[in-house]
DNA sequence: TTCCATTTTTATAATGATTATAATTTGTAT
DNA sequence: ATACAAATTATAATCATTATAAAAATGGAA
């Protein structure tokens, strides 16, 4: 449980945090800090950007959410921490989960000295909607 | 010949766009916009930091040089366009051109409706040479 | 060559996501 | 209740990148 690891980090489960928690669990929109922002500030009114990027770090340094780099210069945050791929639609600009390949990388794997710890893997391209339209249309 | 390649896209051969091709050429080194002007300023004294971003993004743009965010905020740069991993050390923060494995993936590839034009792959870790520092101090 | 239109360069300002700061609020333990 | 620590907040600062507009360089036509 996701709160229990709180815990057991010494953090405190602030109704902001509890929040952004519950805004991120099992959402497979990537959202962005923004995104998360925007989504709760109606409902907590004195709920300050800081305060969204600071949880975000937090889980983040808690290997409790995982960050991805592939649009622009935005952070996106993805609750599901098992490795696996993003797309990102040139077209629409929305991230999807894929993975193309089952890869076969158990980490920590040594390649030539180099100790790989982690990895990403982004892929570009068209979504099915944005194909779906472009052919309609072409 | 990547200067015939800017000709037939209509761009001229100025010396700041042939310095900035220089040291990118062979360069496995990973420059960033940044390190590019520092290397090239004492010897190109005019030149702007808006034209070296510039260049850069016309040669990304031609599919000259290769686009690479694996460290911070920071673009990095690459002149080897073949699709290949890159691997940031989280210790000394170089980058390093490194394959872990010969990945089945031939763009375009339709993978459940979504067309991947292009993929990006970012390992995390230790280099070699910050390994063999750690072992000798620890 | 000279002139003109176009491209490129340059210096600088603007942008925008993220981070830092400092004051205030909240939570916890005694 | 009190005091200490943690979290939140509003806001300022940062920093890579992009936009802007003026100046310089280039290339082609006359």
């Amino acid at each position: 449980m996701i709160k229990e690891k709180l815990r057991r980090l010494g953090l405190q489960l602030s109704p902001q945090r509890l929040a952004i928690l519950k805004v991120l669990e099992g959402n497979t929109r990537h959202p962005s800090a923004e995104d998360i922002y925007k989504q709760l500030k109606p409902e907590y009114p004195s709920l300050s950007l800081a305060t969204v990027y600071n949880t975000l770090e937090v889980l983040a340094r808690a290997q409790e959410i995982q960050v991805i780099r592939i649009k622009g210069d935005k952070r996106h945050f993805d609750p599901n921490t098992k490795p696996h791929g993003h797309f990102l639609c040139r077209v629409c600009g929305s991230i999807h989960d894929l993975d193309v390949v089952s890869l076969p990388i158990k980490t920590p794997l040594n390649v030539n000295g180099y100790v790989v710890e982690e990895y990403k893997i982004y892929f570009y391209g068209t979504c099915p909607v944005c194909r779906e339209k472009s052919a309609k249309e072409g």
